[in-house]
DNA sequence: ATAATATACTACTAAAGTAGTAGGTTTAAT
DNA sequence: ATTAAACCTACTACTTTAGTAGTATATTAT
């Protein structure tokens, strides 16, 4: 059971997006370079950001991309069920009526407990949080 | 993000064997048609659960598969790395040497903290915990 | 002994998902 | 007009999943 590569880069290209302050956007060749992810398979995954309304777009020369809301109010439970879908451990968790002994399924209870605690961590955490961790990191870094 | 059958057969069908108290081993062609798995499937995960010490067999005419220990003592985490091998995020979170930002890299910790979410949910809780929330669950189910 | 019954082992397969690649189209700034 | 960017669609190699199939081996009952 694996994170898949697209919330991974996902949401490593939101933080370089949040960190480019100033007006100007930043182009996906230019996160790509820096985050080492495909120029091309980064640009399918912008766009689903873009759908989710996490990131919007200027076309043409000088164009790129830019954060269509706040860091802080970005979620990392919704980057995620945007890029992956939702974190759903079984299927029988969404819907009661795929399986016949849902109603006294104790192994149910089980996968739903694991599903919570998952979505809480991710619930918890904001793109902005992120950024302070980075910068925080980075100073020690520098300290040292 | 999903489970795979694996993890939520094997679990199922220990489950079957810790309810099937009594001397006589339970064979798979009962536990599949209980359960509703394949039988030659269900051969290969109890084949990997034997391997991971968990079950034990008797071959031959009134074989079949017992606990090789208490319910108490098989912890879901141990039989979910049995199954679907230990969960992990990211590789990273595994072997730092495979990426080279490790060192500062704030996603990192992300997916640490959802993994080690998981493994508590899962460390905490024993087959035998599920036992007793099944039959919880059916006097409840009587009483009504 | 042998028939019956169960696990054990090995190989194969259809379908889906992953992580891209490729190439052309549209949009906007200079 | 040219250029540089996003936008869009299709394709593909690879891996994983969830099985199926067939044979071999071990044990018990007759």
């Amino acid at each position: 059971m694996k994170l898949s590569t697209r919330t991974r880069y996902g949401i490593r290209a939101l933080l370089e997006l949040a960190e480019n302050t100033g007006d100007s956007p930043l182009q996906i060749k230019v996160i790509g370079k820096k985050q080492d992810i495909s120029i091309k398979y980064l640009e399918q995954l912008m766009s689903i950001l873009k759908g989710g309304g996490f990131v919007r777009s200027l076309c043409g020369s000088k164009g790129g991309y830019l954060l269509a809301k706040e860091a802080k109010d970005i979620k990392l439970i919704d980057v995620f069920n945007c890029l992956e879908g939702p974190f759903v451990t079984v299927e029988c968790l969404a819907d009661k009526s795929l399986c016949s002994r849902t109603s006294d399924c104790v192994t149910r209870k089980v996968w739903f407990k694991v599903q919570k605690a998952v979505n809480e961590v991710l619930e918890s955490m904001s793109l902005q949080d992120l950024v302070e961790q980075a910068k925080e990191q980075r100073e020690l870094n520098y300290q040292i």
